[in-house]
RNA sequence: GGAAGAUUCGCCUAGUGGUCUAUGGCGCCGCCUUGGAAAGGCGGUUUGGGGGCAACUCCAUCGUGGGUUCAAAUCCCACAUCUUCCGCCA
């Protein structure tokens, strides 16, 4: 969540922002609720040190009746107030934590087509390519129909020589993740509320989430590594020196994906279920600027080295989604679609998602700050085999392994 | 899934209704001592919120949430987590 302050130092400024970010919260009545609650607040605290008061009254001596009486009475005021401030600061945490993360200045403002393209690499326009899905299916390395038996609609089986390149990709991943001192970490696939939350994913409340809920169980199947690791250093105070925390975590990921039918949906690109792997640091907050470029940069270095066309986007207010404060996508260049399709993302969430599960760092001067938190796709496996299998087909129904996979494919050039 | 035990201020730990504004140790910080250090001595050291320029002060915090009571770390209930054992099982 935001830090509330934000909010009461420059209430127009945040206005807006939330505005940008296509999000409706209503900020007076936040502002209304902060000062109710903290009225309501300083009541109780009034009334506690009266009682506090009295009863070390009562810790010596004979027992005073009018003493105890004027504690009862005490009693059934406190009970008043403290019902009022519970459901005022209930109704006012549940509003501040809708407040998005503010987007940074540089960010474009505006919808989805605001978004600003920084950089291309390789050849964007190329053209003519067979379809993914249709040269999986020649070559029986996808099963789309039987993952629907099993299952339901957008459920696959990868098979053979595909699935085996999945797990080149894996292996090729790793070996980055390794050279960028990441530690590699394998996560829980379910995480409770307070988890899902704290990332900044919806609860449980929400109809419209993409994620899946586990039925009478606090808990949700993740929809990416980001979750379980955001959760990770929960409520600790971390150590400056340590800093930062480079994780890289490989897990499946599930999402609903309701209502996107219709939006690139076709094959692999867009399914219930597929691995990938994330990269996530905990930092300073003076150093999270520099390690998003960092992160940006791996991942750059991981679609060189496969040698994959793409462009990279710096994403636009109204696209950033709740926690991000600033987002780049690298997306590819489909020789199918003659279309960028994102392929990547990575975020910088500033302290938003620390302040909802509560990280902190000790300074070398001795106070706690919230720490940074960033999150980047290292390799998001389905959509990677969708643009490998674009650019590396041959016409012949062949496919070429990418230099830097070959190795974990037993030396197969073709496939 | 069942049984027993546990959960206290970074770590370990004392604490069975008011003397707890929570004990002691370790660690950490400051000072004394020293040529310098170690040892020793003295003092400090949970976190969050409110008020105040500040000194300071008020409230909360002993796994979480309820309850009993004038008063709860302490008594009662529920839940969570951990440990051990049983069951099941890759």
């Amino acid at each position: 969540m935001i830090d509330i302050q934000l909010v009461r130092d420059n209430p127009e400024r945040i206005k807006q922002k939330v505005a940008e970010k296509n999000m409706k919260v209503d900020i007076d009545l936040l502002l209304k609720l902060d000062v109710e609650w903290r009225a309501l607040q300083q009541e109780v605290d009034e009334l506690r040190r009266k009682r506090n008061e009295l009863s070390s009254k009562l810790k010596s001596g004979k027992p005073d009746q009018n003493l105890i009486d004027e504690g009862k009475q005490l009693k059934i005021e406190l009970a008043d107030r403290e019902g009022l401030l519970d459901k005022s600061k209930a109704e006012f945490d549940n509003l501040l934590f809708r407040v998005p993360n503010p987007h940074s200045d540089d960010v474009p403002v505006g919808n989805e087509d605001s978004s600003v393209e920084i950089k291309r690499y390789g050849d964007c326009n190329k053209t003519g390519a067979t379809d993914h899905l249709d040269f999986a299916v020649a070559r029986g390395w996808v099963d789309f129909e039987r993952g629907a038996k099993v299952a339901g609609t957008k459920f696959y089986f990868l098979k053979g020589e595909l699935a085996l390149l999945e797990n080149a990709l894996l292996q090729y991943g790793l070996s980055v993740m390794a050279d960028e001192g990441f530690t590699f970490m394998t996560v829980p696939h379910l995480v409770n509320a307070r988890t899902a939350t704290g990332a900044g994913f919806s609860p449980r409340s929400d109809k419209e989430s993409n994620e899946y809920f586990v039925e009478d169980e606090d808990l949700s199947l993740i929809a990416t590594a980001e979750m379980p690791i955001t959760g990770y250093h929960t409520d600790e105070i971390l150590d400056e020196k340590d800093l930062p925390l480079l994780y890289a975590g490989y897990s499946a990921c599930y999402r609903k994906e309701a209502g996107t039918y219709g939006k690139h949906t076709r094959g692999l690109f867009r399914v219930h279920q597929f691995n990938k792997l994330e990269m996530y640091a905990f930092c300073l907050p003076e150093n999270s600027l520099e390690l998003h470029e960092r992160i940006l940069g791996i991942e750059e270095k991981i679609w060189q080295e496969i040698d994959i066309p793409y462009h990279i986007i710096n994403i636009a207010s109204g696209d950033l989604g709740s926690p991000a404060a600033k987002k780049y996508d690298i997306e590819y260049w489909s020789s199918v679609d003659n279309a960028f399709r994102e392929l990547t993302s990575c975020s910088n969430c500033t302290d938003f998602q620390a302040r909802n599960v509560n990280i902190r760092v000790k300074r070398a001067d001795g106070t706690l700050q919230l720490v940074h938190t960033l999150n980047g796709t290292a390799i998001s496996m389905a959509r990677a085999l969708v643009a490998i299998i674009e650019h590396y087909q041959n016409a012949d129904g062949s496919l070429n392994v990418p230099k830097v996979l070959q190795k974990y494919m037993g030396g197969k050039e073709t496939i």
